[in-house]
This record gives structure tokens, C-alpha cells and sequence, in this order.
DNA sequence: TGTACATCAGTGAACGCGCGTTCACTGATGTAC
DNA sequence: TGTACATCAGTGAACGCGCGTTCACTGATGTAC
């Protein structure tokens, strides 16, 4: 019982969705310069025409995958950002992006390949790891000279973290490993500790406040 | 009174070297895979013809480039592969890299667009990389879970930090701090005495081993 | 209830531009006599 | 010494392919009567 309007939108966003989807897969796999629009259609299995029906240049379907990525993101760290310790959230955080990469190759080649490109899947990583970053330095957890370096250190090297994992030269606990090293360098004493917490969602929430 | 041969071989090194170093500006600023083969012609000033006379390939001029500042950064740090230190090698290798970015930034440019693309460039880096990282583990200089965790923390922290400077977002300083906090993930107790160490020659030859 | 019509997402052939690649030619210069 | 010739780096017009972009058309389906 669908009026006309409805069965159009239902059907316009489920073309768009696979369109999002099909090209995913193909900036994970080829990067976001070298793919041609016949590479995204033939992934979708759409016709050519469709294309234009969605998207202008090849640049604004890159920008809407990585708007949907960055929304992904949010949700799927959206319960480290209530941890009460700076430390604690910068370790989880970079923890569960090198984990989610392991699981999820097209997910952590997007966000490698594109993460420093594509604006709305940058800025938010940008804001939330400043944040993190300014919290840490308030609270007296972090030693750091300038944010700026602090905030080269953990995107450089969890970026980096992540590619090693894709590349499958990582051996088991790496995600640790660059978690407990990056709270080293930001002078945090009980790296060790910090950077071996739980993470499923109950431990998560006990180290968060009440409301 | 040149021969021949001699004068052909003078003409095309010039020409050679002239594509190169055009190209060099042209990786910089576009990246790799944006410029066509009428922006390495314009920017050399040479005929489209002359191109094919040199190389077959956009990806062949790449290669020559990396090679080229592959060789440049070979020179630019082989003193430093002197130092008995291996925390002291690595924090004046990083160091050197930043502030020359800083120096010369097309220089940069190409090592932060191409060194994770381009083989001859990121092999050479990672290899010397690879040897700091073992003899520091070895000397009981470095506590890392494994090399490889080392690696990314190096290469991508570097490369970020180099990124930042050419953005015009670093502080003064931040060759050594970002050498300063890398030296700390690695497990160097002196970590801040050890980045600040002076850089001219004479003081790297004062800490390198007699013969 | 059945039929003709309107709407609109999707289609793919066709067009044309930009770029990679080729190649006959030019002009500078060393060589032969 | 002077002149004709050979060589070869460099040239740029011309070609053609690949790709981005357009647009008249199709077919499915809700709507009107």
C-alpha cells in the first residue's frame, strides 16, 4: 500500500546505498585516485546512466563514502568517549581501529587510504583524537610539548598501526603494543597497565561516570 | 674538442636530469597519480616527444625520482649511521628529516606523498630503519614487543611529523620533540637529553666510533 | 473491477574531450675528404 | 681551410583510445476514471 513517492525514495536510496557500498570496496582496493566511474557501476551493477543520477564527479561519491564511514565511526566509538581518563580513551580508541581493521579490511583500507583526503572522515577522527589529546594535557596525564606533536604521534603511528595489520606483518597484540608505546611517548606512567583494560562493553561502561 | 658520443651523452643527462627535477616539483605538489605527462613537459619545458625519449611511463619517471631522492637522502644521513647510539641514530635521523622538510619543501612533499608508494625511496628508509630498530633492541637499548610495532611508530609518527611542518602547523621544536616522545615509546630512559643532543658535524663525528 | 495514462528510476548507445603515444621531420654539430 | 655529409637529440602535429557526460528511451508501477 506504497504510495508513488515513497516506493521512489525506497527505491532511490537502496541504488544509492549499493552505489556507497560497490565503492567502498574499490577505494579500499584501489585507492581513491586510480578508480574510473565504469569501476564503481560495474561494482554496483548499475548502468552508466545511473551514476549521474547520484553523484557528479567520482569526487562526491568519495566524500559520501567517507561521510558514512566517519558516521560508522562515531557509532562504534561513541561509548569510548564517556571513559573518565584521557589515557583510557586515546588507548581504546586506538586499540579498536587497528582490531576493527583486522576484522574489517575494507573498512581499514578506506580509512588508511582516505582518512588524511577526504574531509568529513578526517575531521572526525581530527576532533575527537584533539579533544582527547587537550583532556590528557588539562588532567596532568600527558607530558607533551605542543598537542600538534601529540596529535602527529597517535594518527601517524595508529595509521601506520593499521596498514602493518593489513599488510598482515603484524603478529598478535599489535593493536596493544601501539597503544601501550603511544601512551609512553605521551608520558603516561602506567602505560602498561592502561593499555591492557578490558574492552568489552561492561568494563567500558564501569570506567565511565554514572550520568 | 668533445667527441661526438661524449657530446650526446652530455646533452641527455642534462635533459634527463631536467625532467627529474621538474617532476620532483610536480610529484610535490599534486601527488602521484594526479599530474598527466603535460604537466611534467610544461613544468620542464621540453616537447611531449622528448618525454618518450627518456621514459616510457609516468610510474618510470617516478621511479627515477625516488631514486634520485633516495640517493639524496643516503648522502644526507650517512654520517649519521656512524653513531654508536642507536636511540642517538634514530633521533637524528627523524630529526634531520623534519627539519629538512622544513628547508626544502618539495623535498618533503615527495617523501610524505611517495615514500609509502614508491619502492626505491621506502625501501631505503625502511632498511635503515629496520637496522636502528634491531641494534637497539639488541643493545638493550629499546623495550618493543616487536620490531614491527617500532616500525610504525617511527615511520609513521615521522612521516606525520614532516606532514605537519609543510601544512604550517608545528611549532618551532618539533623535529626534536617528536623525536623526544618517539625515543620515550621506544623505553629510552634519557629520552629529552637524547633529542636535544647537538646535530653539526663535528658533534656527530665526536659521538661516532674512531675507525 | 478493468483499462489507459502519468511518473520516474534506470538504461546504454552515442558523443567528444583529454591524454598517451607515435613518427616523420628539423637543426645543431661533429666528421670526412 | 672549406664544404658536403652523417648523426642524433629534440620537436610537435596527428592519431586513437579511454573515459566522462549526455539524453532519448524503456519498463515498472501507482493513479485516475
Amino acid at each position: 500500500m506504497a504510495t508513488r513517492p515513497e516506493i521512489g525514495q525506497h527505491k532511490r536510496l537502496r541504488t544509492r546505498t549499493a552505489l556507497v557500498e560497490a565503492a567502498m570496496r574499490v577505494f579500499a582496493r584501489l585507492g581513491p585516485d586510480t578508480p574510473v566511474i565504469g569501476d564503481f557501476i560495474a561494482e554496483a551493477g548499475v548502468a552508466r546512466g545511473t551514476f549521474y543520477n547520484y553523484f557528479k564527479t567520482k569526487e562526491e561519491l568519495l566524500i559520501a563514502v567517507a561521510a558514512v564511514i566517519a558516521d560508522r565511526i562515531q557509532a562504534e566509538t561513541r561509548m569510548l568517549r564517556g571513559l573518565v581518563d584521557p589515557a583510557d580513551r586515546v588507548a581504546c580508541t586506538v586499540r579498536l581501529f587497528i582490531r576493527q581493521a583486522a576484522a574489517d579490511a575494507t573498512w581499514g583500507w578506506i580509512i588508511v587510504r582516505v582518512a588524511l583526503i577526504a574531509a568529513p572522515l578526517g575531521e572526525t577522527m581530527r576532533a575527537d583524537l584533539a579533544t582527547d589529546i587537550a583532556d590528557g594535557i588539562a588532567a596532568g596525564r600527558f607530558q607533551v610539548a605542543a598537542p600538534q606533536v601529540a596529535y602527529d604521534l597517535v594518527l601517524g603511528a595508529g595509521l601506520m598501526g593499521m596498514r602493518s595489520v593489513l599488510r598482515g606483518e603484524a603478529a598478535p597484540g599489535h593493536a596493544e603494543a601501539v597503544a601501550r608505546m603511544l601512551l609512553l611517548a605521551l608520558g603516561v606512567a602506567d602505560a602498561a597497565e592502561v593499555a591492557a583494560r578490558p574492552m568489552a562493553e561492561a568494563d567500558i561502561l564501569a570506567r565511565s561516570p554514572r550520568a
